[in-house]
DNA sequence: GCCGTTTTCGGCCCGACTGTTTTCAGTCG
């Protein structure tokens, strides 16, 4: 059956063939067709077995659209489509991801010189035939030439994984904090909405002194090139060739630039259409009253979106799928909060053959961090190299006793981390199961096997009494490895009818249960999830914070994390299970 | 192309920076 993301591919091919049929992102067209792939990524339901009407009564896919959609399902193509490839061969499409090329030179190009591809162009420089044509001197032809050169390192599609863009994201908040004169500096854009691939670093500052936050921020020795420098923007590349972006505004102006750096687009779109609504413009500076100009509110978000009658939307759910909305009539989701987390349900010690701190560093830093309970969820058997034999769990245990007398402030429990085998089956067998408190299976092999049999073994591993929780659900490490594909539905069905609670995983690299499957979980009653670490190390414990920023941007509520209940609630749904 | 308590046409978010220009077009976010 043809899926919604095949759907919403073809979508976006023929966005990018029309964006050079129509000369700009920015074309209302082109924003249509952007804003229908939106709604088919969220769609609760399969677009296949929609009628053109029903496709038609979602909001953002028209008429036009929903034929396409049907055509597509229908026959496999979309005449359009195939029509626009005449006209713009892929050779074309690869010239727009070339920094600083847009459609009109893309276009003009092919106009003017017949140059249709890459190879055609750097000829054309060679040739020195750019610099004459409508609109291009000898410095156009130089950004292209240089543009193309680090093509490699950085074309406009290539995004860099949230593990990588992170530090240094912090890195330059750090550095930009020490400066004199800057009040407040925060990284906006798609790493603040937690997306797990960014394609550039956004950083808001707030300063009366912007010459000298931009004459430092240049001066960072991880800058390697300036791309461009104004008075308050200034945007610069690293080694590895991701993009910095640094905003400075001043310090009452900070909330709206961080509302606007914040994005998404399509959020601050609605936002804007919304303040329009109200006699009010809205820009990076501040929300003003449209014919006085009189400032409404600038200084904090919430006080920007509180004159737009809004409560605050918390970052992670800004991506204009119905945030708005819910903000107004005020149904947001009581998304989860580091602090409401109790207990960490996935640790590991070097116990496990890929622990990297002891055991009982584990525990005094889970006691230290104020954690009310954790699990010890070392590998289970089936792992080779990394797992334990039932004589390790054994001897093991032996020494969680000791710590339980020597940190009574956390509760510890004897727990495993289970291998799914092909066919569901876990580690060890049903009685020696049963003796541990918590398990989490996960996982770990055979990552290629269809959608079918991916589902069917996760399915059969939660039919197993003694499993918990499914670990890190697809296995995928971002920006390295594709996780399983799984048939999310069926696992969500599963996980209510068995018991069995879904880990949300924190580690950087994984996010998995990624937040894309989490928006599909919405409005399932009785679904339960636990946001835990999967610390291999005592510094670990942090990835609380990214599991937490993970399930938000999936709307996960508090009251569906089951490591936010007390341990008393806890163990009840372990034993639900059981019985 | 989509949409509608300013409905079926006429709007559709807003600004910085660059390079080419003497007032703007293109690109980008």
């Amino acid at each position: 059956m043809t899926s919604n993301a095949d759907i919403a591919r073809v979508l976006q091919e023929l966005v990018d063939l029309l964006v050079l049929a129509e000369g700009s992102k920015q074309a209302f067209r082109v924003r249509a067709y952007e804003k229908a792939i939106t709604a088919v990524h969220t769609l609760q339901r399969d677009a296949a077995e929609m009628s053109a009407a029903e496709l038609e009564a979602v909001p953002g896919i028209g008429k036009s659209t929903a034929a396409k959609i049907r055509e597509y399902i229908d026959t496999g193509e979309v005449a359009r489509i195939t029509e626009l490839r005449k006209r713009f061969p892929q050779e074309m499409l690869e010239l727009t991801r070339i920094p600083g090329l847009g459609p009109k030179t893309v276009v003009m190009l092919r106009d003017q010189l017949g140059v249709t591809s890459v190879e055609q162009l750097q000829q054309a420089i060679a040739d020195d035939a750019l610099q004459g044509l409508p609109g291009m001197g000898q410095k156009s032809q130089q950004k292209i030439s240089h543009a193309i050169e680090r093509l490699g390192l950085h074309g406009k599609d290539r995004r860099t994984p949230i593990a990588a863009a992170m530090p240094i994201a912090q890195t330059v908040v750090d550095a930009l904090q020490q400066i004199d004169g800057v009040s407040h500096v925060e990284y906006a854009g798609s790493l603040r909405r937690f997306r797990e691939t960014i394609a550039d670093i956004d950083i808001v500052v707030a300063s009366n002194a912007p010459a000298t936050v931009m004459a430092a921020f240049i001066g960072l020795p991880l800058v390697t090139e300036v791309i461009g420098q104004g008075e308050t923007k200034t945007s610069v590349l690293t080694g590895t060739g991701l993009q910095i972006d640094v905003r400075v505004v001043r310090p009452s102006q900070y909330g709206a630039a961080l509302v606007y750096f914040t994005g998404s687009k399509q959020h601050n779109i609605e936002l804007r259409q919304r303040s329009i609504e109200r006699g009010l413009l809205l820009n990076e500076y501040g929300l003003e009253e449209s014919e006085a100009g009189k400032v409404v509110a600038s200084r904090t978000e919430t006080a920007i979106y509180k004159a737009l009658d809004l409560p605050f939307i918390a970052p992670e759910m800004r991506e204009g799928i119905g945030e708005i909305e819910a903000a107004a009539d005020r149904s947001l989701p009581r998304l989860v909060e580091v602090e409401d987390v109790k207990g960490d349900l996935h640790v590991h010690s070097t116990w496990s053959g890929d622990g990297r701190s002891p055991l009982e560093d584990m525990v005094r830093t889970a006691a230290e961090r104020g954690l009310e309970y954790i699990a010890m969820t070392e590998h289970g058997e089936d792992l080779a190299i990394n797992g334990l034999s039932r004589e390790q769990i054994a001897a093991e245990r032996v020494e969680l006793d000791r710590l339980r007398e020597e940190y009574p402030q956390v509760t510890i429990l004897s727990g495993s981390e289970l291998n799914i085998g092909p066919d569901g089956a876990v580690d060890y067998d049903p009685d020696f199961l049963a003796t541990f408190d918590w398990c989490v299976a996960s996982v770990h092999s055979q990552f290629d096997l269809p959608e079918a049999r991916q589902t069917d073994r996760i399915l059969a591993a939660m039919d197993n009494p003694a499993v918990s929780a499914i670990g890190h659900l697809t296995g995928r490490r971002i920006g390295h490895r594709p996780g399983i594909e799984v048939n999310a539905k069926a696992i969500f069905e599963a996980a209510v009818d068995t018991g069995t609670a879904l880990e949300i995983n924190g580690h950087l690299h994984r996010l998995d249960v990624p937040a894309e499957l989490l928006l599909l979980a919405r409005g399932i009653p009785d679904l339960k999830f636990v946001i835990s670490t999967d610390s291999h190390h005592t510094t670990e414990y942090e990835n609380i914070r990214w599991g937490v920023h993970n399930a938000r941007r999936g709307w996960v509520e508090s009251t569906s994390v089951i490591n936010t209940r007390p341990l008393s609630e806890f163990l009840a749904f372990v034993a639900a299970k059981r019985d």
